[in-house]
DNA sequence: CATGGGATTGACT
DNA sequence: GTCAATCCCATGC
């Protein structure tokens, strides 16, 4: 399995956001199929990034394909993919798994009866679960302890489901949460009724 | 220097 | 459905 290079993380957010969805994280023996993301960018205020440059958001505004792994709430660790040129300010927040490998290491983080579409189905669920927490922010995701895989070639093309982000109350109108279209491993199950889909 | 607000989760009514 | 936990840091006086 290959790593996505720097390359793919040196595009619009977007795109990135898109193209993650399918693709595989991997920390030790632990993975998982990205089944939800989220892109942010330093333009709207939702952004960490929005601010600008500060102590907080050295790693967003750094070179693409690098973890920005922040604390939410105090509690949770939250994990980005830094993107876009240096200097750009913009990330996708990885929100929900489908569990791949080390389902049983995962149990034994996240609770020993938990369901398996409980495991990593939330940003602060998944970070549990593969062990990131706040001292891999920075690191390389081409060459460091986390590793984005490119989708198995045998794995069947996901439908995308785009929708407004979640938990935010700035640029709530943004449609940029991209979700595998029925999967049962997300964060919050799809609006009923809606329609907006897209081809992957 | 004091304050307020989260890109959440899990427990509880 | 509601709500507390918990802490870093941006902001404002």
């Amino acid at each position: 399995m290959t790593a996505l290079d720097r390359a793919f993380y040196d595009r619009p957010v977007l795109a990135v956001a898109r193209d993650l969805v399918g693709c595989v994280v991997r920390h030790g023996a632990t993975a998982g199929v990205i089944v939800e993301t989220e892109a942010y960018h330093h333009s709207e205020p939702a952004s960490h990034a929005y601010v600008g440059l500060t102590p907080r958001t050295v790693t967003l505004y750094g070179p693409p394909g690098v973890a920005y792994v922040y604390r939410s709430y105090g509690i949770h660790a939250l994990l980005n993919a830094v993107c876009e040129p240096e200097g750009e300010g913009a990330a996708v927040l990885i929100r929900a798994l489908e569990p791949l490998d080390g389902i049983a290491q995962m149990r034994v983080r996240r609770g020993a009866h938990m369901r398996l579409e409980d495991l990593c189905s939330g940003p602060g669920k998944l970070t549990q679960a593969l062990a990131v927490g706040l001292e891999l922010n920075g690191t390389s995701l081409v060459d460091g302890p986390i590793r984005f895989e490119a989708p198995v070639a045998a794995r069947p093309e996901v439908e995308l489901a785009v929708g407004p982000r979640i938990g935010i109350t700035k640029a709530v109108e943004l449609p940029w949460r991209f979700c595998a279209a029925g999967s049962r491993h997300v964060s919050r199950p799809w609006p009923p009724g809606h329609r907006d889909t897209l081809a992957a």
